[in-house]
DNA sequence: GATGAATGAGAATTCATTCAT
DNA sequence: TATGAATGAATTCTCATTCAT
C-alpha cells in the first residue's frame, strides 16, 4: 500500500475518530483502551500510531471535533438578513444536540478532561472563543436590525448576551446529558423566554 | 482488637476523601493513583482499603460530598422569612464558589465521571434532586410572599425557575473551571438582572 | 508483607541481579526481555519495579556489579608485602574469570552497551578508573621495593603500566568470549614474559 | 523489469551499509531501527529488503565490512621487503583508527553482538583468523629477515606475537571507545616499546 | 522494481488490590 | 488493626516485516 492521497489520510484519521468518539460515548474516555478503539475501528494498533501519535493525541482530535460540531452552521444562520430570533439560534443548535448527532455525554466528558489536560483545554477554549465571537456579532446584528438599539448600545450588550447564550446552551448539554428523561422541549421554552424578552 | 468508635471511622474516611479531592482537583481523577492517595492522606495502602472498598468507592463519596457542599447552608437561608430574592441566593452559592472552598475542577470531573459510572451518577443526581426541591420550595415562597403571587401560580412557575436557577449555577461552574480570566462578577452581575425581574 | 530491614531489599535486588546477568549472558542483553528475567528471577512483574525502576537500570546495576566483581580482592594482593609480580596479579583477576565467576561474554556487551548508554558507560570508566588507581600504586610499591626503583622513577613508569596490564586483562576477556577454544594458560604465559621483564 | 547490474546491486548494499553504520554509531545498535536505517540511506522500507533479508543480516554485514576495513592495506605492507618494525604495523592500523575512519564504538558493539548473535560471531572471528594468518606470516618473516632468528624458531615464536599484536590493538579500539581523553599517542608509544624489543 | 501504509506480535511498564507478618 | 511489598492482569506503544498498488 504505497503513497495515498492526503484524502485517504483525513478519512483514515476520522475513521480512527469515529470509532473513539463512539466508545468514548459508551465506555467512557478512561475505560475505553487502545484496544477497544483498534477494534471498533478495523485497524490494526499500528494503523492507528501512523494516524495519531499517542491516546492523548486522540482524545484532543476528538474533544476538537466533537465540539465543532456543536456549532456548525451557527455562522451562516446567525448572519442571515433579518438575523433570526434569539431563541432560533439557540433552537437549531439544541435541535442538533438532541437529534443525537452530537453525543453530549462525550461533551461532558470533555470538560471534565480538559481539567487537567491542557491540550484538550486549549481545543475547548478555542471552539469556546470562537462560538462567542460569532454570536457577539450576530448579537449586534440582531439588537441594531430586528430590536431597533443604537450600533453602540447593541455592542456594549452583545458579549453579554452571546455569553449567557453558550452558558445556557452548555447548561442544557450538562442536563441532556446527566439527566435520565431530562425534558429538552420544556427546557427549550424556558430559554426561549428568557432569550427574546419580546415575547 | 477494639472496635475503633464510628466517629473514629468517619474522621478516617474524611481523612482520606480530602486527600482524594486535593489529588484528584491538582491531577485529574484518573491520573491521580492510589498512591498519591495513599500518600496525600498520611495512611497505608491497608488502612485505605479498611475505609473504602476501592477507588471507585473513593471517587463516588468525593462526587457526593463535594456536591453537597455546594448547596450547603442553601436551605436554611431559602427558608428565612421573608426570603432573600433569587439573586442573593445565586450570590450565595457563588460566593461559596470563588472564594475556592469549592474546587470547580472537581465538580466538572466528576461531572465528566457521572456519565459512566452509574454511582457517581447517582451521587451527582441525588443532590441535584435535592437542591431542586429545595429551590422550588424557595420560589413558591418568594413568589407568594415578595412577588404577590397566588399560590397555584407560584407553584407553577416554581419548577421552571429553579430549573434555570441550578442550570445558570453549573453553567458558572464550567465557566469559572474551564475559562482562565473569567470575570465571575460580571457574570453574576448579568445573572441578578436576569433573576430578578424587579431590577 | 509489611516493612521488611534494608538487607532484605538488598538481597531482593540480588536475586533479580543474578537472574538478569544469567539470562544477559545467555541469550544477550537486548535479546532478554523483562519477562525473561520475572521468570528467571521468580518475581512478579510488580515486585521487580519496586526494585528497579527500569530495564536500564537494572543494565546499569549489572554492568557495575560485574564489572567490581573482576577486580574483587585485587586491592588486598596487591598491597601484600612483599607484593606479587605482575604476572602473578594477572593470574588472580584470569584465574577468576576462567573459574567462571566471571561471565566474559557479559562483560564484552556491557562495553557494546556503554558505547551509546551513559549510565552504564559511567559504571564502566567508575571501574576502570578505580582498577587502575589500585594498580598504580602497586607499581610503585612493586618497582620500589623489587625491583629497586627510586620512587621518583616508579612512580613515572607506574601509570602506563597499570594502563597496560588492564588493557592486557581486558584484551583477554575479549578473546575468552568471542574465540572458542582460546587458549588462556598460554595467553597467560605469553602475558607473563611481557608483564615480568626480569623473567 | 529489467535485471539491474550486479554492480548496481552492490552499490545499493553499500549504500545501505553506510547509513546503518553511521546510525549504529551514533545510537547504538539496538537503538537503532529499521526507520533510522531506511531514512538515513535515502531508501524505502521496500527497497532496503530487496537488499537485505533482515535487521540481522544487516548487522553481519556491517560487522563483516567494519573489521575488514580494519586490516585492509595490512597485508600488502606486511610483506614488503624489508619488513616494517612490528610497531610500525601497530601504527598503520592505529592511524586509521585514529584518523576516524574507522568507527571504534562500533567495533565495541559489534563484540558485544557477536556474544549473542552467531553469524556476527563468525563474521568477526574470520576477520579475526585472517588477521592472524597474516600477521603470522609477517613476523615469520620479519624475525628471520630483521632480527636474524632461524626459521623454525622464527615460526615458533610467531603465533604468539600475533596473537599479542591483535590483543593489542582490540585493547587499544576498547578504550578509544570507552575512555574520554583516551591518549592514543602515549599509549601507541607504550605498545612500541612493548613490540619492538630492540629499541 | 519501488513504495510506504499497514500489520500484529511482543515490549516495557503501571497500578488497584491483597495478605503475610 | 496496620503495614507496605508483592501480585499480575491490563495498558500503551513500538517496530521488523509485508504486500497491494
Amino acid at each position: 500500500m504505497p503513497k495515498v492521497s492526503p484524502e485517504h489520510m483525513q478519512a483514515r484519521r476520522d475513521q480512527i475518530a469515529r470509532a473513539a468518539i463512539d466508545e468514548f460515548a459508551q465506555r467512557g474516555i478512561h475505560s475505553t483502551s487502545m484496544v477497544n478503539i483498534i477494534k471498533a475501528s478495523g485497524l490494526s494498533a499500528g494503523a492507528i500510531y501512523t494516524h495519531f501519535s499517542s491516546k492523548d493525541e486522540i482524545i484532543a482530535y476528538v474533544a476538537q471535533t466533537t465540539f465543532s460540531g456543536l456549532f456548525a452552521g451557527v455562522e451562516a444562520v446567525a448572519s442571515l438578513e433579518p438575523p433570526p430570533r434569539p431563541s432560533e439560534l439557540a433552537g437549531l443548535i439544541t435541535w442538533r444536540i438532541s437529534e443525537a448527532e452530537i453525543p453530549t455525554g462525550l461533551l461532558v466528558q470533555v470538560w471534565g478532561e480538559a481539567v487537567s489536560n491542557s491540550d484538550v483545554r486549549e481545543a475547548v477554549n478555542a471552539v469556546y472563543a470562537r462560538a462567542l465571537t460569532v454570536l457577539r456579532e450576530y448579537y449586534v446584528l440582531w439588537l441594531t436590525t430586528s430590536e431597533g438599539e443604537e450600533l453602540r448600545a447593541a455592542q456594549q450588550q452583545a458579549a453579554a448576551r452571546a455569553r449567557l447564550l453558550v452558558s445556557l446552551i452548555y447548561a442544557q448539554i450538562l442536563q441532556m446529558s446527566l439527566i435520565e428523561g431530562h425534558d429538552t422541549k420544556a427546557f427549550n421554552a424556558d430559554l426561549g423566554e428568557l432569550l427574546d424578552p419580546a415575547d
